[in-house]
RNA sequence: GCGGGCGUGGCGAAAUUGGUAGACGUGCCAGACUUAGGAUCUGGUGCCGCAAGGCAUGGGGGUUCGAGUCCCUCCGCCCGUACCA
């Protein structure tokens, strides 16, 4: 029979909907707008497997869904085409990273229009694509050419600022800032030079340069951000990353640290990423405080701490090795012990500090400052469990507690002071309950925590030796890259009066800057960045530039919004644009970018809601994470041949040979070789004449000279292309074909049967695994509208699944069935329409308005996956009532449009509807009154107390006295157990039963 | 350690507010048709039992007429994060 053929329906549609540019979205409307929106990938050369459409077909679904439910919807794509896998390849191969780039894009386009999206390709960006890293410098100019004012909690431009310097001077200004600016009144201001008063406002602005300690990762020759560092090694490559410091572009994302947390109380984001955020960013509330040193009470460690409550508890003071004050507290006896601590500390990596926590290590520095309240001296340590980076770098040590400061005493052998009635069992570990009475704790004894904390501060505040305080972990961004594939930061230095170089925005008009043509992309002899090698830049005869490219995510930090505009050359987008589509409804994309595009992404969108260039503070609405689709490898096992000497002492290990020929074993016999203490397995391979024989005399003929038994001791697994299994079974010959370096002369061990089974398991999918799926190939042997059922179909779309096709041909048969519904084999004309222009049946219309229900339930909820069960259901029973209605198919064909639009405008099409045009339908409207005729909810009262209801429908054929007594029935059945189950309600009386 | 999530048949998984647990799909068993196929269709399929019936949502306890769902507790798995003072 003639079955639906999804290559030529596929294919044809996919071409009209190009040449008719059918989703082609305007951005004039009246409609309301809905924008679904997909992280845009990084294009890289090895295309994309069927992970990653994943979410894509999710959004791709709404957005077909929501244009039926009357929204103007946005929905591109684009890609995030700077990044360092194009570099990489471009220094080992000389060849340009926009040639490779362009060769992936390519690629990626052609896998995505084959899975059948509905995106308007005229709206594509390219983050490399000059007309659009224009916009991208033109954000960070404008963030140089802002600052933060805490006083109005916004970003405003810099003219505020020097407004304020003018007529007041630094009075009343509360900025962001450089902790070293300078306090000046406004007469001073202004009688400054212009490089000076230029000087200081670069202490000001948001993108500012600064001497930071920074990831410093030489194999990449770049530095990295935070969430670009992994376990003490880069994320990409994986190499090992120092502390170094460097002079780099850096921007205030801490200046928005608290609103960063507030605003995630308004996102409808999935609680593990809103976490993620919180405790990336860090908020702890808590009190810094000064200990003044005991040999000079002007000069102070000062300290942060959540805990100011335990003060009374120090015992000692812990500094990290970096700390500044080292030298200067490190007395003349401890000198050599303190230079070797500090030099072991640096010798051991950020890896190796991260594995043995649990080590207590540090030294005496030989000095002491005193406990502000008490006068008491304190021993000041140095160890590495104090980071330099977080807080002042330099914690009071309270042993009794805090479990790590307990252990440091013990180790130091240091007093444990007990300071709360609620800590217990402190001679056996720190307890740092908040419970109890003070207890040796000067003005706080017998308070209770809230009190303690705030005498404490009010008193410290008073004293000048302490404040309360709120500290962040969220650092400063670095957004210099010594790359070359990258957006040029448009920058450019001029000398002061003394010679110092200072950085100034190039002109606007100069926008882009482009990337020059380099000669290699690698740093130059000086140790420049690869820009360093460009001629001829417009500045460059009488400034430098700046050399540096910025990072992987500044492009992606307000690409959305260009989707709006796409080819504006005037602005990042036009306010026309902004003001209808205004933020994205709907973002889909992965869990990876937590910390990372999705938080400067944030960052970003506040600082442009700052300045009024877009109306809404935060850029995603809601956010769904997908999960990971896993590969599922495939293993053959291969023999492992041993010799064992004939007269083996105990523990003597046999010695390894080579077959002359690799042998593979299937899965379900390998554990009989693979047990190398086995008896029964040695008879077998010694004695056996049939399989065996000539296995150890191939390995007798193949060691001439060794003596003694050969045996097969163990199996090995390697991975085999999972695309030459299928149902976990290898055909040899295949596998053969396909690998004849693993294959030549290979024996193959079959089960009884005859079957040759390979073995399986999940892992990360990826081409050093062979368990790579091409989408493709799925398209070519299913078709696009297999792939995006199947897919929603294997699971919870937020959740992590392994690839696996086993269900793929039952959706496969959903779609052949449904064409069905519509055609029959003729043998004179092939396929033959069947539909009938007959009136539903009161059974019919009750499947087809329960499918409305649940798809439409189901997309709202993000639940695909049940919603192809239930149009499986609804075709299943469609079939058995052997259904052709023309009023029943041709909702059905709109509700399957979402998931599977090639056929559905096929079929569309086939119903006599102008072809190409389901995605411009409405969609079914559901009516209640198809489900339930009569629906009643019953109040049941047991032993006089109402203890719930019972609901259940009725037929509307029923009489009302009929369904009294149905309902009489019915709760008589439910006390036995036996109730139906079922269905909505409306309270109508009062069962009485007891009990 | 801390944070987030999860635990249901051979497998992927369903189960609105607590209301016949296992929908749907796979797999397996039986049958029909057959041009012999990995097509199509029909029936069966949580476990024990011939059956009646009993037992079942990681284990234990609780609330309730009723618990996969709510509460307590223990066990296990996945993800994120980590000396953050």
């Amino acid at each position: 029979m003639a079955d639906y053929n999804h290559r030529e329906t596929e294919q044809k549609w996919q071409r009209f909907w190009e040449k008719n540019q059918t989703y082609r979205t305007e951005t004039n409307s009246q409609l309301p707008k809905y924008y679904a929106l997909d992280m845009f990938p990084y294009p890289s050369g090895a295309g994309l497997h069927v992970g990653h459409p994943l979410g894509y077909i999710a959004s791709d679904i709404v957005s077909r869904y929501k244009r039926l439910k009357g929204y103007n919807v946005l929905h591109p794509m684009g890609f995030d085409s700077f990044g360092l896998p194009a570099e990489q390849y471009a220094i080992q191969t000389g060849q340009h990273p926009a040639v490779t780039t362009e060769a992936n894009l390519t690629r990626y386009i052609e896998q995505l229009k084959n899975i059948g999206f509905s995106y308007d390709w005229s709206r594509e960006v390219r983050t490399s694509d000059p007309s659009y890293y224009k916009w991208t410098q033109w954000v960070f100019m404008e963030l140089f050419r802002s600052w933060y004012n805490k006083d109005t909690d916004r970003a405003e431009p810099i003219e505020t600022l020097t407004y304020k310097f003018a007529t007041n001077g630094t009075t009343d200004v509360n900025a962001v800032c450089d902790e070293d600016v300078p306090a000046f009144t406004a007469a001073e201001w202004n009688v400054m030079s212009t490089d000076e008063s230029y000087e200081i406002t670069l202490k000001y602005r948001l993108t500012f340069l600064a001497d930071a300690v920074v990831n410093w990762c030489a194999a990449l020759g770049t530095v990295l951000a935070n969430d670009e560092v992994k376990d003490g090694v880069s994320e990409r490559g994986g190499y090992p990353v120092e502390q170094k410091k460097m002079r780099q572009w850096m921007m205030r994302i801490t200046a928005y640290a608290d609103r960063l947390l507030t605003g995630l109380d308004t996102i409808d984001w999935s609680e593990s990423i809103k976490e993620q955020q919180r405790n990336w960013i860090g908020k702890s509330v808590g009190a810094s405080v000064k200990f003044p040193l005991a040999t000079n009470a002007d000069e102070f460690i000062e300290v942060f701490t959540t805990r100011v409550d335990t003060i009374y508890g120090v015992t000692f003071m812990v500094l990290a090795p970096e700390h500044e004050l080292v030298d200067s507290l490190t007395t003349p006896e401890q000198q050599q012990a303190v230079a070797d601590y500090i030099n072991a500390a640096k010798l051991r990596s950020e890896r190796d500090r991260m594995a043995d926590v649990k080590t207590v290590s540090g030294v005496f520095t030989g000095s002491y400052c005193l406990n502000p309240l008490n006068s008491e001296p304190v021993p000041i340590y140095l160890a590495d469990y104090v980071l330099a980076g977080y807080g002042t770098g330099a914690v009071m040590a309270v042993p009794s507690g805090d479990q790590r400061d307990w252990n440091f005493a013990k180790h130091f052998d240091l007093p444990i002071i007990p300071i709360s009635t609620g800590q217990k069992d402190i001679d056996k570990q720190a307890d740092n309950t908040k419970e109890g009475q003070y207890i040796n704790s000067g003005i706080i004894n017998g308070m209770a925590y809230k009190e303690a904390t705030q005498t404490l501060i009010t008193w410290l505040e008073e004293k000048g030796l302490g404040k309360g305080k709120i500290n962040f972990r969220l650092r400063d961004a670095v957004f210099s890259r010594q790359r070359y594939w990258g957006e040029p930061v448009p920058v450019y230095f001029k000398n002061d009066a003394t010679g110092k170089p200072l950085p100034y925005l190039i002109d606007e008009k100069d926008l882009p800057l482009e990337l020059p043509a380099v000669d290699k992309y690698l740093p130059t002899e000086t140790g420049e960045p690869p820009l360093g090698r460009a001629e001829g830049w417009k500045y460059k005869e009488k400034y430098d530039y700046e050399l540096s490219t910025m990072p992987g995510w500044a492009g992606s930090s307000w690409y959305w919004y260009r989707y709006m505009d796409p080819q504006n050359p005037d602005v990042f987008a036009s306010r026309a644009a902004i003001d209808y589509w205004q933020d994205v409804d709907l973002y889909i994309g992965g869990t990876e970018h937590a910390t990372g595009h999705l938080l400067y992404s944030r960052f970003w969108n506040k600082f442009l809601y700052d300045r009024g260039y877009v109306p809404q503070d935060e850029p995603f609405k809601k956010l769904i994470n997908q999960g990971m689709i896993q590969g599922r490898s495939n293993f053959v096992y291969r023999l492992q041949f041993g010799l064992e000497v004939t007269e083996m002492r105990p523990g003597e290990v046999p010695i390894p040979i080579e077959a002359v020929q690799p042998y593979f074993v299937s899965r379900g016999i390998k554990d009989f070789y693979n047990n190398v203490d086995s008896p029964e397995r040695r008879e077998v391979l010694v004695n056996n004449p049939t399989v065996f024989k000539k296995i150890t005399d191939d390995i007798i003929a193949a060691n001439p000279g060794k003596k003694g038994v050969p045996f097969i001791s163990y199996v090995t697994p390697l991975h085999v292309d999972v695309n030459i299994v299928e149902n976990d079974e290898l055909k040899p010959e295949v596998f053969r074909i396909s690998r004849p370096d693993l294959t030549e002369n290979a024996e193959f061990i079959s089960e009884p049967d005859g079957r040759f089974l390979v073995g399986a398991e999940v892992e990360k999918m990826s081409k050093s695994k062979f368990n790579v799926v091409n989408p493709d190939d799925i398209v070519e042997k299913y078709g696009a509208d297999v792939l995006r059922l199947y897919e929603m179909f294997l699971g919870p779309l937020e959740q992590a699944k392994p690839w696996n096709t086993n269900g793929i041909d039952g959706v496969y048969r959903f779609i052949r069935k449904f064409y069905r519904l519509f055609y029959k084999d003729s043998p004179e004309t092939g396929n033959e329409l069947i539909v009938t222009d007959e009136t539903p049946t009161a059974a019919e219309l009750k499947i087809l308005h329960k499918t409305i229900k649940k798809a439409q339930d189901d997309i709202d909820a993000f639940s695909f996956n049940t919603s192809v069960s239930s149009f499986m259901i609804c075709v299943n029973e469609l079939a058995t009532l052997k259904c052709s209605k023309r009023a029943i198919l041709q909702d059905l064909v709109l509700l399957l449009s979402p998931y599977a639009p090639h056929i559905t405008e096929e079929l569309w099409a086939a119903l006599g509807n102008e072809p190409g045009t389901v995605s411009k339908a409405t969609y079914p409207v559901f009516n209640a009154k198809y489900l339930v005729e009569d629906a009643f909810e019953y109040p049941i009262q047991i032993n006089g107390k109402v203890r719930t209801t019972i609901s259940f429908a009725i037929d509307r054929a029923a009489s009302e006295i009929e369904k009294e007594v149905l309902a009489d029935e019915i709760v008589q059945k439910w006390l036995e157990g036996k109730a139906p189950k079922k269905v909505v309600v409306v309270p109508k009386r009062i069962v009485n039963v007891v009990i």
